[in-house]
DNA sequence: CGACTAAATTATTGATCACATATTGAGATC
DNA sequence: GATCTCAATATGTGATCAATAATTTAGTCG
């Protein structure tokens, strides 16, 4: 502090003043979302509003209202103190947030099979394509996205916006958790359930796209079971927000 | 502007000046949170940041997180012009909302009475008695309070911290439209399946409640859908935020 | 050397302000 | 008389500020 608070910046505009009054939420928002995805952001992590803003360029303001809805949609959760964190899951938590995934997903699944377009099919199996690639590279940041890029293409065939938002909440809360089930070793490093998901597509058996489905999930609830609900693992997450991603 | 916008009190706290710092908040949501879910806000109606917040004695900060955090839990949608409202319920989407009640409500349900106690039952039966009162005087409001709190005192049974938050998602959704159904004549006056569902409860038998439960609420939907998926229906939705409730 | 206390720092919260934009209304023109 | 234009109004967004509350740190006492 010393002479004053530094903050004597109202009559200076500087250079960066006026820049693009085009939405900065939609930029934050962007970047929690999928930093929460991704994996950049992990368990027990607590997010303070003035660093982030600082980190992103911009006053507190947008990172409050973004970081508020993502309370609202479970993403993260409030301190007491009114700071927000992200959520350290319990395996019991785990276990629920999986079988209400199963749930949702297998619905959307099943809602997809039925309308499901050669166009989807191909998209879908170019995403795998970029999948398997991921994994190859032993890429866990994009492992994941494109995971979350498999699954949602496919949810969003169903045409349901009662689901997709809701799916959303559910990825939001699992996926830092995510990040760490990768680094152990009993994690299966492989897309054979996408595979499937796929044969059934083609065969138009939305019963069975939907069974695939349900064994995917299935599959990547025991592995972050086995993780240890994300209380055992205790990452040093230095890396903070610095690492960004494409806009 | 003439003179001034008569916004002229910073220097005069007034009375009601640094009044309780006790998050102001937690009012403001939940007023609007039991206004939806109440009809005290219809389908369509526009929020007004500036108007909310005055109505409610507050500056336009609070009201703006409350707003946000309720189009993150798609209770609102924005407009192009950033302004929320109340959405308009296609027939497609209320089929959509309740098909996934079905499903997270059933199993909500299930696992409440699975883990059913005599206080529980206890509970259900004095809300349904006053559900039956609200019913005898007509008092649409009371209703869909008194319908709202049994089923969520009975979901909130079943311990589950991840289906809570969907399924209050899911009713804020289609509050606003209940209110209407109330007002056409097909709309069943009646508390007939509530009745079953303590009944399965008591016979400890989940199987029996979850059906109870999904006839209950696919009766709503019909009920819904025959208002015409609050379209046809256009109320002056003259009573703005004056008819407060209880704290 | 450890624990408790108190001060200082840092945090969010609610309020106000300035700006850009969308909406509305009135007026003039065709 | 209808429509187009332009001004006035109203609204959300982003920034700043004051005040409360929580956390941390340093200091002292046991």
């Amino acid at each position: 502090m010393a002479n004053a608070k530094t903050n004597k910046t109202p009559p200076a505009p500087e250079e960066k003043a006026t820049r693009g009054r085009a939405h900065v939420y939609n930029l934050v928002a962007r970047y929690m979302y999928r930093g929460l995805m991704v994996g950049a952001f992990l368990p027990g992590q607590v997010m303070s509003l003035r660093k982030l803003a600082a980190a992103l360029g911009t006053s507190p303001m947008p990172v409050r209202e973004v970081l508020s809805r993502l309370v609202a949609a479970n993403a993260l959760e409030e301190t007491k103190g009114g700071s927000v964190r992200v959520p350290r899951l319990t395996p019991e938590k785990i276990a629920d947030l999986f079988d209400v995934r199963e749930q949702l997903e297998g619905n959307a699944t099943e809602r997809a099979a039925k309308s499901c377009t050669k166009d989807l099919i191909t998209e879908l199996t170019a995403i795998n394509k970029s999948l398997l690639q991921a994994i190859e590279k032993r890429d866990i940041m994009n492992c994941l996205s494109q995971n979350q890029k498999f699954h949602f293409t496919l949810y969003e065939a169903s045409g349901s916006d009662v689901l997709m938002p809701l799916i959303e909440s559910l990825w939001l809360q699992f996926g830092p958790t995510m990040y760490m089930s990768f680094l152990v070793p009993s994690m299966p490093w492989d897309a054979s359930s996408h595979v499937k998901i796929i044969e059934a597509l083609k065969a138009e058996n939305p019963g069975a796209a939907k069974r695939a489905m349900l064994h995917d999930i299935r599959r990547t609830g025991q592995a972050l079971l086995n993780v240890g609900g994300g209380q055992s693992i205790e990452l040093p997450f230095t890396r903070g927000l610095e690492l960004l991603f494409d806009t």
